[in-house]
DNA sequence: AATAAAATGAGAATAATTCTTATTTCCCTC
DNA sequence: GAGGGAAATAAGAATTATTCTCATTTTATT
């Protein structure tokens, strides 16, 4: 027995899962990385928890490739690659965001600006 | 009887409606926004050739908001704002993305960069 | 008019995601 | 350590945006 709490271990898994990889997965993507681990998670209990990080803001939600949802444990504004040939999603540290654009955005605009996301498309270097 | 050809009516009317709007419509929006000059469209219809011209690159996908996608006949690069409140999609021609972004973004990668995508989120006017 | 190719309508099929419900796990109190 | 209540989960059904199928219609060409 671990001296950490039992509470909420599939939750944490999943959470743990996420910030332990840069491949912006997919909740199935997820499901199947978990598989050694918890052998009988279920796929819902999955869609349910990142659901609720999502909302409580601990994670963040790329948007969809071909119709699929993709996540990010890494909450900071950063810029994303996604590849049209291999669907991957890649993090382009080397590039970032000026962050004069958000607030000139609201001066200019009058709406409140909670977020913002720089997304390059193109294809990866193992597609070229 | 018009001069112009009837070929591919309802095409080019789906085409002329979404160039007719700045909302960022979804296919079904799309498709009722259609009823009056045609309403025997179907919504398969809609679909096939919005994904045609997708696929032509005559228009853009913003991606989805909540989980329906959303199209834009302009195909120039722009800044988009999404509310959260109302799912409205804006366009933020005041702010733009600096050219040198992509450019710098390819050398340092290694790869190429064909599409760049800045989106806001917050809430809207009406929504604040 | 006849033919072939393309476009369309209608509804079935698909697939990602969400929902439902019964069960299990966990924590707290006695 | 046992019992009760709250939260989390599993399993599969339900939902829904989108795609597919195929029969029909429209269009351009001969």
């Amino acid at each position: 027995m671990e001296a950490a709490t039992k509470q909420f271990r599939k939750r944490n898994a999943i959470m743990e899962c996420l910030k332990a990889t840069d491949l912006h997965p997919s909740a199935e993507t997820v499901h199947e990385m978990l598989q050694a681990e918890h052998p009988d998670i279920s796929l819902a209990t999955v869609y349910r928890n990142l659901a609720l990080f999502k909302k409580q803001g601990l994670i963040q939600s790329i948007g969809t490739v071909n119709g699929i949802e993709r996540f990010d444990a890494n909450t900071d504004p950063h810029v994303h690659f996604i590849c049209t040939g291999c669907d991957a999603v890649l993090d382009f540290p080397q590039v970032e965001v000026p962050q004069s654009l958000g607030g000139k955005a609201e001066k200019d605009t009058g709406c409140r600006i909670e977020g913002c996301q720089l997304t390059f498309t193109g294809l990866c270097k193992k597609c070229i």
